[in-house]
Order: structure tokens, then sequence, then C-alpha cells
DNA sequence: AAGTGGTCTAGACCACTAA
DNA sequence: TAGTGGTCTAGACCACTTG
């Protein structure tokens, strides 16, 4: 382990590396002990504070766990934050080592009833693309899909763009940044037409899914119903406590 | 605002505490620039170094934004972030305008099944707590939750600890740190059994939450098998798209 | 008693932004 | 050019854990 301080990355960005690479590559094991704050600085010959900086990241990202009067430690698990943060059935189905397919069943411009509409934040009967897709796993029904998208923000949306990727093509060639969304899950039975789509029995267990994506400014570009078959697919998800204690 | 030096409150949280207060009364409003830190530095008496800390600690609950060779902001949001986070049952409701109760059903200690054991990370048979509870809102069941805990971790738990509050007595008496939680969703339909506490048809549509709980160090505290009314209860959740970039 | 992480100081130079 | 946050130093005392 070597550090190079005139280079213009940070010193303790440079020790934060070689810990965390350290921790990947398995030279350093859950529960192993750390060297010493003071002995990374004596090694590295830069101050304690630097080296403090480093380790405070790690924790902060939870690689490393300080104990007083003990040392430091190499967490346990540090858990992939895997299925995290928002991702397409396609990522989502590759993830779980599936091979995703669509069918789509309709794409047109409708104008927006009251519930789409108010999700969207758009006036009723605005004008919006549906697009409905019957999404595959390994070949086999796993959820039946129902896009909403403003047209006048979502502008040229083709069936083949659909079936390319559409979050690329939203930040991509529109350019516009994808931040954030807002999810409802409940469960529910398969209705007639569902079920037929989904080759399971009319009252089988389904999954909703609704989901509503915003762009960095607040701007919701879409609102989404899935209703993934509940004998195929379970949602997974990750959550930590100290996010909001005040 | 003004600093007590000799309080045995760190001086970057009392600091820390004050910023976040006005910004919680509205004394500070998004987007408002607050002193820099040289100005703090000297108003307090302290060093730069000490103001910062409290600041990176504000920014890192996402109170506030540093902009390089600007200033410190008040962040937009942070009202979204609500519902995020690990949530107990009894806030979960609270956040919902519901009044939340229980219903004891059994308090236990059992030797772990596989499938409790594999998740707390203890061999099979290891003695496990089990609590079996029903949860109402607004007096009507909306769930049925059974949670598991490691004796040897989590001692003398009373069926009186359970009814007051579990996680008050987790960090509060035995000075644990909770972390974060891995839960899994999936729709399924009411057992008989199920369905004569939950108040339902047998048949009905039920979401199955399944969380297994970490502390700091990695370890597994807690695995809740939780069976939520499909017709009251929606899961709602908040995820943004740069959530792992390291 | 020795070692650890937690807190804190009083400076310093840098790159960046704004006027 | 003046002010800001970003990085860094070389110390210090504290409470805590372990032998």
């Amino acid at each position: 382990m070597i550090i190079d301080k005139n280079s213009p990355i940070p010193i303790y960005h440079q020790i934060e590396e070689q810990i965390k690479a350290k921790i990947e590559n398995g030279f350093l094991l859950p529960d192993d002990a750390i060297p010493s704050e003071r002995e990374y600085a004596e090694k590295f010959g830069v101050s304690r504070m630097t080296v403090r900086q480093a380790l405070n990241n790690l924790v902060n990202d939870g690689f490393l766990v300080r104990q007083k009067g003990r040392g430091t430690f190499v967490s346990k698990k540090k858990v992939e934050q895997k299925l995290q943060g928002l991702t397409s059935f396609t990522e989502d189905m590759q993830e779980r080592g599936m091979k995703p397919s669509n069918k789509l069943v309709h794409f047109e411009i409708i104008p927006a009833i009251e519930s789409v509409a108010s999700q969207l934040d758009v006036p009723v009967h605005t004008p919006v693309y549906e697009v409905k897709r019957v999404r595959l796993a390994d070949d086999i029904p796993m959820a039946l899909e129902t896009t909403y998208l403003p047209a006048n923000l979502i502008k040229g949306l083709t069936d083949e763009i659909i079936n390319r990727s559409l979050y690329q093509y939203i930040e991509g060639h529109l350019k516009l940044e994808i931040d954030q969304a807002t999810q409802q899950l409940e469960a529910s039975t398969a209705r007639e037409s569902e079920s037929k789509l989904l080759e399971v029995e009319k009252g089988a267990p389904i999954l909703l899914i609704l989901r509503t994506s915003f762009l960095k400014d607040g701007t919701p570009y879409e609102f989404v119903r899935s209703a993934y078959r509940g004998d195929r697919y379970k949602f997974i998800h990750q959550m930590s406590r100290n996010s909001n204690q005040s």
C-alpha cells in the first residue's frame, strides 16, 4: 500500500480506495481489525485527521465499523446494495438471472383519465402515451405493465424505442435527468383480462406495483401500473434506519 | 444561538442541533445560504474543523447542500424522506393517521427451524423468541405478524417490553445499534388460520412482507413475517436512481 | 498502563465562484 | 480580488477497552 502525495486525487481518497480494495479482494475479512488510525498515519506519513476522513467515508459506506476503545473492524456483511434504486424490468430480471422479453399489447396516444392525469400532474384529457406490454422472464409471463407518459414531455416515442430502452431514450436522447420514483405495492387477485395475458387462473394472487417517476426538477414523467404474478415475483428491497431521525 | 463548551455534549453536535432546529422551524428556508464555516467558527469561538464536522453530518442527513466556491445551502426537499427508512408498525400507522394497537397471540422461546435460523445466521435449533401478534389499525385487523429474535442477543425480553416498544428496548436498553433491513414483498392469499385472525375470507389477497433486520456491525437481530390484508394495506416506498455510485 | 477511537485546535494552501 | 468549501497538518486531551 502506497500513496502519492503529489497526485491530484486527495490522499484520503487514495487511502479509502486501497482499504476498500483489500476488503473486496478478501485480504481483509469480516470482523478483522484493521490497523489503528495512528498506524495508518505513520505508515503513509500523513496526519491522523486525514486517515480519519478516509475511514469515516468507509464507515458511512458500510465497509467498516468503529468501536470506541477497541478499534476499527471490517463489517460483517456489506450486504451489497444490489437491487437498490430505480431499475427497469429488464435490469431487474437480469439481476435475477432470467432472460427478459416483451410482448407489446398496444401503444397509442390517448387523453389522460383523471387518475393518470393527477399522477402525472397534468390537466385531465392531456394527451399521454399509453403503452401496454406483457413482460416475460425466460419466456413465461411475469407481469402485465401499462405505462403512461406525457406526450408533450416524452416527444417522438415509437414502438421501436420502447422495445429498445425507454430510459436510455429519456436520458440519452431527450437529455432529461431521471431522479426518483414513488412506488405503491399492494396485493390483489387477477381479473379476467389479466389472467389470460398472464396465463394464470382468475383470482390468482397478483402483486400490483404503481410507480410514479420524477425528473431532477420534480416533474413527473411516467406513471406505471404493473401486475406481477404472485407465484413468480417477489419484490426485494433494502432500507436503513438512520435516514430520517430528527 | 449559543453553545456550551463545558457541556458533555460535543460542540459539533450542539451546532448541528441548532442549525437543524432553524431549518425545521422555518428560520432557514430551502435554498437559503447559511453562514460560512469561518463565520460560524468565529461566532462560536471554535475551530473551523469543528464547524465542518457539524455541517458534514447535516449534509449527510440531507438537510444541507455544499457548493464549492459558493457556500452551503438549505436543501430543497427533505420533506420527501417521509415514509423512508425502517419504521415500526406503530410508526407506520401513525404516519397514515390511524390508531395502532396489538393483540398478542403468543410469546415463547423455541428452537429455530431451518428457515429462521438461516435468516438470523445462527445454527438450527438455537433458542429464539417467537412473538406472534395481530396488528390492528383503528381496531380493525391489519396484519398478522410473527417475529423471531435470537434469545442470546436480545436478552430479557418480556411481553410487557414487546407491548411497549421493541426497538426502544433494543436501542435504549440493550444499547445495540440498528442499521438496516432487507425486505421481500410478495402477493399471496389467506390461509385458513390467517383468515380467522385477520377477519377476511379464506383466499382473500394478502401482502406478505418478510423482513430481516441488521445491527450496525452486520449481525441479524430480527426476522419478521407479516401478512397484511390486501384490502387495507398498501406499501409505499421511494427510491432514487443514483443510489449506489462508488 | 497502554492503546484505541472521539473530539478539538489554530493554523495552512488549494480550486472554485462571484463581483 | 475576496470569499467559499476542500484538503491537510501536527499536535492535544478525553473516555473507553483490554491485558
